[in-house]
DNA sequence: GTCTATAAGGAGATAGAC
DNA sequence: GTCTATCTCCTTATAGAC
């Protein structure tokens, strides 16, 4: 490895570790595997990362970190691009499947682990993963929160929230196993076709969120 | 554990297991962990249920046999009071979401598992977790989109499908990680409130269903 | 059918040479 | 910074007494 630079080194490790944890979670993968298929030392492993544990949160925070990022980039250019008006519903939900469904076009090799990492850490009830999750995720929530707020001030904020969770949770499905909803659709859901699941998935939740609210009271929280 | 039944024994072990598959995953949950919750003898384990595999097995089939009977049945039932008319939307939603939000009910110390493994295992990409799933559910899915079809012929085949794959993802998103979605909405959403959970998701996707098709084309999957 | 004891190997992590 | 070797503990699984 003295061939490669530090931060090649890293990414090697970062790579394999986050094909190992989509595969097989948190338990599932081993640092033994990880290391053999990044071609490194396993003490290496322990002397950049710390731990299994260190491990895991760079490899969630290499991720979670740039999308953070890309939603709320993406949110503040079209809000300009909507001089003040409020945003469309459609616009609100582009703005949250983009970045997320950006990462199924990498490289091929890459594709799986990225989306799939993300589809599955939303189900493991590990404490401190879900505690990244939340810090990692909490203020895109809020910021998207708000401009659904501005979009459909009738509705309250209990029920843009609950619809809000509802098109998270269908997007990590959609993300987390391409492969049994190809096959259990007979192929007529290609999960990797990122324009189409846009598409879907904007004509399906735009509806949704314009529908009358269940009992419209004002909200509190 | 002489003075037990052999199928209290059984139920022993299928409660312990289940509740350290959903924590812990297939591979964070061990057999020691599970006996010592059980109460039972390592040995006993293996006796009954021949390997860790097999006891994940035991431990979906005892779940999804009976949801997949229940899904059929509320369905069957459902197009009986019709009376040969199609089913509203709203009604298929109700048959959708009833079975899995019965299992929110149970008594307590049993309910978190039981609804979190099941949120939990359609992201495990385990070859055989999978292969049990859609054997156990696509009569089910079969069901359903006919069901859906009848009720909006205007939708193509496979727009439905993607529909259906939303509303699975959604509800399995809401039960897996019901605490997490607490803390995230800060209180606004409680997933343990089944009657609550089943009248935001029928309101919301009901109106999804009934958007009009991202292109009419006639489906022949 | 239920137990004890143990096999056989994999896990995370580290000490210490280079 | 990178390696080898190893410590210690835990894992699944089984053999065999009772």
């Amino acid at each position: 490895m003295s061939q490669l630079t530090r931060k090649d080194c890293q990414t090697k490790i970062l790579d394999a570790a986050e094909a190992a944890f989509a595969d097989g979670g948190y338990s599932g993968a081993s640092m033994r595997d990880i290391v053999r298929v990044a071609g490194v030392n396993l003490a290496t492993v322990y002397y950049h990362f710390g731990s299994k544990n260190g491990l895991m949160e760079a490899v969630l925070k290499r991720r979670l970190g740039p999308l953070r990022l890309e939603h709320l980039e993406i949110l503040r250019e079209f809000e300009r691009e909507a001089k003040g008006a409020p945003l469309t519903v459609e616009k609100i939900l582009e703005a949250m499947l983009l970045p997320p469904l950006r990462l199924v076009k990498a490289p091929l090799a890459k594709r799986q682990a990225v989306t799939r990492l993300i589809g599955r850490i939303v189900t493991e009830p590990d404490a401190q993963t879900q505690a990244i999750l939340r810090t990692q995720r909490s203020e895109v929530r809020a910021a998207f929160l708000q401009a659904l707020r501005s979009s459909l001030p009738k509705i309250s904020a209990a029920d843009l929230q609950w619809r809000m969770e509802f098109v998270w949770g269908a997007l990590a499905f959609i993300l987390c196993n391409p492969r049994t909803i190809q096959l259990q659709t007979r192929g007529a859901c290609n999960p990797v076709d990122a324009a189409k699941v846009l598409s879907e998935m904007i004509g399906f939740f735009a509806a949704g969120f314009r529908a009358p609210a269940v009992h419209m009271r004002a909200a509190t929280a």
